[in-house]
DNA sequence: ACCGAATTGTTCCAACCCGGTCGAATTGTT
DNA sequence: AACAATTCGACCGGGTTGGAACAATTCGGT
């Protein structure tokens, strides 16, 4: 019977877990810092505080390393999208689309990496970039446009492409925290104040989504 | 008499600026897309078509190159700006502040190194960004700060802090254009296509631009 | 307690690329 | 022709690269 038992894999992963999340959260910091060619393993397992071998064990080589790091985020980040979306599934679209705006700014602040990352593969083709567009970015591009037509529709998001739109919004919440170090110097914008994340969030919403949805409208 | 003439220098010009040009292009195109730790001498020379060590010889090192070129398109930038400014001089305010938007928009298309740049240095305090920041984007910064809080007295921009706004501004053009590799494939966008460039400034005027100046109001 | 797999630590490598130097050749100006 | 400005080609010492190999350790299952 007992010989039957080969297959079982072990547990053990208490530790191993544990440096697995080291190392993907400090490859994509040093990705998004320093571009997939501009990282070293020998960096990345320095943050992560490992020894730089782990990487081969852990994940196979450089380029998985990055994917699984991308996936952590966007994956994530995709979940409390989700979420999001059931919990506001009652509410008035604007209502709807001003809370994942919110939830993305908010985000973004707290791993920057998650525009970084794309801006850096963006610089110049790469099986990386697809591989974002394919996985995410497409798919999310492609409801947020819907969303935001919706909204045009209604008279609240200003006319104009859907997708020019959307791609503003997020330019202006992750490529404005993007710009963070840069910001505080040139005009003494601190993102790293909750306070101001908040108000940027609240500017954005202002901006993009000015107007008073068609129905509340006509109640009125 | 002519052992007084020591000082005087050669022409030989010709040749000498036109490869120097090439290196600052080299150079900002790929510090704009590795940033400058991940960009070596010999990839900017390759992309010159010139050998490596006339680096050294136009520029004193690395560091100084990349200084050369940043200088190179800000100061062409800026000497845009200036021009502009005295054509606008009689123009209304949101007239101007249009046209200033107008051209980044277009130059950022023509140029994306100019704001891809500073993304890359604002990844980690350095030397450079702070080089940046003193000497192009704190002053251009406060005379637009200046700029849309006049316009926001005037009910032309949305309220809120102008710094905030100004750089939401930046960031949804030049941070667009810095996307344009992954718009293409998230969202079908082709910033390539001057016609995609102008609705661009036109949606970014027309989403931070929206009313109409108090004075035009009055009279109508 | 102990076995053995899972994980980590140590060491090394061969290759490559780095920024920069140097002297010889070439070019263009005077 | 003379001579300086520029370009070329070869080269350097050094540092880093991603990855492999193997020994040491840890720890879950029994």
């Amino acid at each position: 019977m007992t010989e039957r038992r080969e297959r079982v894999p072990r547990k053990q992963q208490q530790r191993s877990l544990k440096t697995k999340k080291k190392l993907l959260d400090a490859a994509l910091e040093a990705f998004s810092e320093n571009g997939f060619k501009g990282t070293s393993t020998r960096d990345i397992a320095a943050r992560a505080g490992v020894h730089h071998p782990l990487i081969t064990y852990h994940f196979r080589n450089k380029e998985e390393l990055w994917r699984a790091a991308a996936d952590h985020v966007f994956r994530d980040f995709f979940a409390s999208l989700r979420h999001l979306q059931q919990d506001m599934a009652t509410e008035c679209p604007k209502t709807r689309v001003a809370a994942m705006i919110k939830t993305y700014v908010s985000y973004a602040a707290r791993y920057p990496a998650i525009h970084k990352v794309i801006l850096q593969e963006a610089g110049q083709p790469s099986g990386r970039l697809d591989w974002l567009v394919d996985n995410y970015l497409k798919p999310l591009s492609d409801v947020a446009i819907r969303e935001i037509a919706d909204l045009q529709d209604k008279g609240v998001a200003p006319p104009g492409d859907p997708a020019l739109l959307f791609n503003m919004i997020r330019a202006s919440s992750g490529g404005l925290i993007a710009l963070a170090l840069e910001l505080k110097g040139s005009s003494n914008i601190d993102l790293t104040d909750p306070e101001m994340v908040e108000s940027l969030g609240d500017m954005i919403i202002r901006v993009f989504l000015p107007g008073i949805p068609a129905r509340e409208a006509a109640q009125a």
